[in-house]
DNA sequence: AACACCATTTGTCGTGGACAAATTGCCTAT
DNA sequence: ATAGGCAATTTGTCCACGACAAATGGTGTT
């Protein structure tokens, strides 16, 4: 009963059966049972063994390296995770344990209900820049150290998302320049970066369109040109794939006309191939100093 | 330049790269190209012809037949589309054409706005079993005939799923129940089913948890223990993976206790194995009676 | 009709070899 | 020391072909 085949380690993982069997092959671990049909069948100690060492590979490690250590990966994941140390604040700290507080003992309504307070006394941009972003970073380093589950990280998601989209909803509409196109690449799933890109335009006056995230290139090109957009925004996450991404605003330069502006956000743009024609946003306040400039341009 | 890697390929149309060779090694289709290291090159026109294939393969037909049509697939697949042929009331059927029309044109204010008044017009749960199933229903099957860009559809959940969203935070809270946790499973990555039967239930005075799309059963068992919930809702659309669902009611009725009722719901749930002590509700219908009984049963 | 039984179809898995891209380590010239 | 070039290693992906079990379809019997 418990372990899995080599296509269910497979999807749980993100590692893949040709990965699966040639480390096998070469490192001598996963080493899985066999069933009667001679098939791969992982105890759950191994898979959750994978789990981790892909999680540290995303973080740029090598395999060899992490296969071979047993409790070692242990210190190399909080050696990583406590890179990022940006501190905040005193009063936004004691913010924001409080809502991962909330979060942890699943209490979703309050938990609902602190997140439009602090919208509310903060106001949007403030809210987005100061606590989500932070917030949604606590969230990820909780993850990948264990701390949280993975409902409890997609129920922030959620929760978050839908406050974002109330705020956004209320904005008032009218004649809205520049119109702007939103999406993610194919691979990146990651919609909450999305939304926050979104709300950092759409406060300072631009159209905003989304197509939500997952887009195949060829469609965000005629998209695009669909829905006469001024600027295509695309949002990537710090998240899993890196190496696919980098890429991706080359082809799309290629695929767009000139005068449609291309600009990247999220945590994961800064990893991207620097291309000409691509603007790379780092920072919520890059975004506001790209809108100005686009303005100022069209005059 | 025009043609894709097998990895491509299987990115493309979801055909694993075993069955793309192995359909090669038996039917002698796909016949890719082969680049300087001998690996497969499949041109676009080969790639088009797969996506047909793969679609066709999902409502039901068998590969061997498939592969050796060339025109007459067309047939087979309009004549697959004509089937569910469930005609709206006139009425009915001019508005749809409308906020089709809309949505074709790219005119993503009007639609979203048109797609408001329905639902002031009609309320809630009208607005959802009237107007929006049947309007994603001609969204899949004008995407399938290929009367809409893959970026059109997005566009369509987009909005639909914002004004759901706003609809259901709308309602006022309070003491609700029962308390419900909704998502979907692993593969499922549909949104909109299951922002649907959230507003459903939500209407009826449910508490609704909502987790997005996308959830581990391991993680969907630990969130509906953790939530307390009374009641674990998951959806099912009608499109893709059927086979790897089809076990999912019996894996989660044997993760959970034997307190919390599991129902599932949405185009997908019809082909479900049928599991004792899961709920499969078809419309919703019985999506209320399924609540009126839950509450009933509670006194 | 309902059911059991057999032939065919079909997707997935296994092994092992090969290779090219990415990464590392090392050496040298500035 | 730093930058740049080169060779060795690491690593993921691909290929071929065989095997098999689950799903499906057809046939005959009750």
């Amino acid at each position: 009963m418990p372990g899995s085949t080599i296509a269910a380690v497979e999807r749980h993982t993100g590692l893949s059966k040709d990965v699966l069997r040639v480390w096998e092959r070469r490192y001598g671990f996963p080493k899985p049972d066999r069933d009667a049909g001679g098939d791969r069948f992982y105890p759950d100690e191994q898979v959750e063994r994978l789990q981790l060492i892909k999680r540290l590979l995303d973080q740029g490690h090598r395999p060899k390296n992490l296969i071979q250590a047993s409790a070692d990966e242990l210190k190399a994941l909080i050696a990583q995770r406590r890179k990022p140390g940006v501190r905040e604040s005193e009063s936004d700290e004691r913010v924001l344990a409080e809502l991962l507080d909330l979060l942890k003992r699943h209490d979703a309504g309050r938990f609902q209900q602190a997140l439009q307070y602090d919208l509310a006394k903060q106001g949007l941009q403030h809210f987005v820049q100061d606590t989500l972003i932070a917030l949604a970073c606590r969230v990820g380093e909780a993850w990948e150290s264990g701390a949280l589950e993975i409902f409890e990280e997609h129920l922030f998601t959620e929760v978050a998302a839908r406050i974002l989209r109330q705020a956004i909803g209320a904005l008032p509409a009218g004649i809205r320049r520049p119109r702007v196109v939103l999406t993610t690449a194919p691979e990146e799933q990651h919609e909450l970066g999305l939304l926050m890109f979104e709300a950092l335009l759409a406060l300072e006056g631009a159209e905003c369109i989304s197509l939500g995230a997952r887009m195949p290139l060829r469609d965000i090109g005629l998209a695009a040109s669909a829905h006469r957009a001024d600027v295509l925004a695309l949002s990537f996450s710090g998240a899993y794939p890196c190496r696919q991404h980098l890429d991706v605003p080359r082809q799309l330069r290629e695929l767009l006309p000139p005068e449609i502006a291309i600009w990247a956000g999220g945590a994961g743009a800064l990893k991207l191939a620097k291309t000409e024609g691509v603007l790379v946003l780092e920072t919520f306040d890059e975004g506001l100093r790209a809108l100005a400039d686009w303005k100022s341009r069209q005059l």
